[in-house]
RNA sequence: GGGGUCGUAGUUCAGAUUGGUUAGAACGCCUGCCUGUCACGCAGGAGGUCGCGAGUUCAACUCUCGUCGGCCCCGCCA
């Protein structure tokens, strides 16, 4: 709506977002998807402006004019133009919202959520859900472009217990059975690659049955693909070119490919964490050949002292520094302790410092210097630590720093039960050099696995599977998985398969980073709450007895 | 399952430490005035089970306990 169109006869659709009524002139601004656009009214002419009220739908006739120059607003993108109206037609009436919808949003997200076609009325809402399609309109063309089907794979599938939580649906023809929501189209895609698709994609939704955060949901949305005939630098390079293009097309910049990388050791070693947050430094540095001959109790027979330099952390209280003690505590570890810098250093162990460490280290006036010792606890520890004093100080850069991680080991342990664990997934192949691990070391055995991080968030994840029945049942063994709820991929294994891998980048994280913004919730549009629930729709609700009933299902209570 | 935090007009908050008169403000809503506003302005008005329940007390929005709900975190998330 711009001067083009001056002196045009016009119709327009939209929302009251706002009225000013003057008395013997009437301004309301409609809004759409598009723009807002100002409106004037004489209320003598259009009898009933009155009764006009905020987020009514209406539909009005008029001439486009162009404002004069000191009534032109710069904020606005129609700014330069108005309409004044010869009709309006009420298409919707509104009753009065239960919040006022308008882009700084008083209201709490509760109520926000229960009335989210109202939400998402709002400007930044309908931004980000824009934003949403755009990037994910550029993922599209970009796979096509380079040769990927997109094939939809059931929703209604297999429980396969070992993961998350199943999400499961039970069966009306079948007593007793069930399906289950899938997790993730791994099987189909692996699956899809036997079949000889080559280079699938899909927009798939993923369910999971665990508890909600910030940035994760009981649904999310993947942009999941599978290749044949790849490696690592395969996948990994058409995934630079996704998000390449991504940035191209949504954000109108050139993003640096390829990605930096870091091994998996290297990232719990310097970061404490297998999602580094590169917007700044603070890395974890070992002072353990510093310490290790001073006789300082704590320290001794300990495998790793280890320490963090915060800059400009020197204005940390007392009480804050002791709290992060109890934390330690409660971790099982010996305890942390902290030298502040001023004049002199001070602290609990300001005595074990000295000049000469102290220029090694880059502890600077003004610094904070944080030293735990102990076992491998002490690195998610500090890797906690390090983002946390990087949020009270605001030592992140602005930008996104993407990071491929790889190496991962295939398998963690679960410290309460000593069963072996699938670190990602279990399709994943182990390296080569390492398969020999796999009856002696298991912990050892490093998988053909790339995560890639960015701002220390996990955007994707992705592996080289097995394309090898005999390996992949072995895994299944270490892992104590029942090998006869994948019998469809084994047996398909067996029937010429080809090598295969792939990625599967979670499009409400991307999205939510690109957007700058702090919870998933804010770029899906109809989100479950940190409680799974649904408070539009009142769900999970209860059925009636006769559901139940074909669904041979009886409850407690 | 555990921890933190919040819950007072339609909405967002103040009031609570120190229990005591009629629980306030802003936005929204209603009425009136206003022809150049763009967060319009001005005047007036309506609107409250202080989340719910119990306890302490002469007296509870305020203190105690419990409970429900939202958000954040831990566990969990192949």
């Amino acid at each position: 709506m711009q001067k083009d169109k001056v002196d045009h006869e016009i119709e327009a659709f939209g929302w009251v977002d706002r009225i000013r009524n003057l008395g013997g002139l009437v301004f309301v601004d409609l809004r759409d998807r598009t723009a807002t656009l100002q409106i004037v009214i004489d209320p003598k002419a259009i009898p009933g402006v009155k009764e006009l009220g905020l987020q009514d739908c209406i539909q009005v006739f008029g001439k486009v004019r162009e404002r004069p120059d000191v009534q032109k607003t710069p904020k606005m993108t129609t700014g330069n133009v108005e309409l004044e109206v010869s009709k309006i037609e009420v298409l919707g009436k509104s009753k009065v919202p239960p919040f006022v919808v308008e882009s700084d949003v008083k209201a709490n997200e509760d109520l926000r959520l229960r009335y989210r076609y109202l939400d998402l009325r709002r400007e930044p809402m309908q931004q980000a859900i824009m934003f949403r399609h755009q990037v994910i309109t550029a993922m599209r063309e970009y796979l096509n472009k380079n040769d990927f089907i997109e094939i939809e794979t059931p929703i209604l599938t297999r429980s396969m217990p070992e993961g998350a939580r199943d999400y499961l649906v039970p069966s009306r023809l079948y007593k007793g059975k069930f399906y289950a929501l899938a997790q993730s189209p791994q099987m189909y895609k692996q699956l899809l690659m036997v079949a000889g698709f080559e280079r699938y994609y899909q927009i798939a939704r993923c369910m999971r049955d665990e508890d909600p955060r910030h940035d994760r949901q009981p649904e999310h949305t993947q942009v999941d693909m599978e290749m044949s005939f790849v490696d690592e630098e395969d996948v990994m390079t058409i995934a630079e070119g996704m998000f390449a293009h991504i940035f191209k097309q949504v954000l109108g910049q050139e993003l640096k490919i390829p990605f930096p990388r870091m091994r998996y050791k290297d990232a719990i070693e310097k970061y404490g964490t297998d999602k580094p947050d590169l917007c700044f430094g603070m890395e974890i540095i070992d002072v353990k050949a510093a310490f290790k001959g001073k006789g300082f109790p704590p320290f001794k027979d300990k495998p790793d002292i280890r320490a963090l330099v915060v800059k400009r952390g020197g204005s940390f209280s007392r009480k804050e520094l002791d709290s992060l003690k109890d934390r330690a505590k409660e971790l099982g570890l010996p305890g942390i302790f902290w030298v502040k810098r001023e004049e002199k250093f001070s602290g609990s162990i300001a005595k074990l410092l000295d000049e000469n460490i102290a220029r090694q280290l880059q502890f600077e006036k003004g610094d904070l210097l944080v030293i735990t010792a102990g076992s491998k606890k002490i690195f998610p520890f500090l890797g906690n630590l390090r983002n946390e004093f990087a949020s009270e100080l605001g030592l992140r850069e602005k930008g996104f720093k993407f990071l491929w991680v790889y190496d991962f080991p295939i398998f963690e342990l679960d410290e309460k039960t000593g069963a072996f664990t699938a670190s990602h997934h279990i399709f994943t192949q182990p390296k080569p050099e390492d398969i020999k691990y796999l009856d002696t070391d298991p912990l050892k055995v490093r998988g053909r696995l790339y995560d890639l991080v960015c701002n220390g968030n996990e955007l994707a994840s992705g592996s080289i599977r097995n394309h090898n029945r005999q390996i992949q049942e072995k895994l299944f063994g270490i892992v104590k998985m029942d090998p006869t709820k994948y019998t469809m991929l084994l047996d398909a294994l067996e029937y010429g398969a080809p090598p295969h891998g792939g990625i599967a980048p979670g499009i409400d994280r991307i999205i939510m980073i690109l957007a700058g913004l702090k919870s998933i919730r804010e770029v899906i549009a109809f989100p479950k709450t940190t409680t799974a629930q649904g408070l539009m729709e009142n769900i999970p609700d209860q059925v009636t007895p006769q559901q139940l009933k074909d669904l041979h299902i009886k409850t407690d209570e």
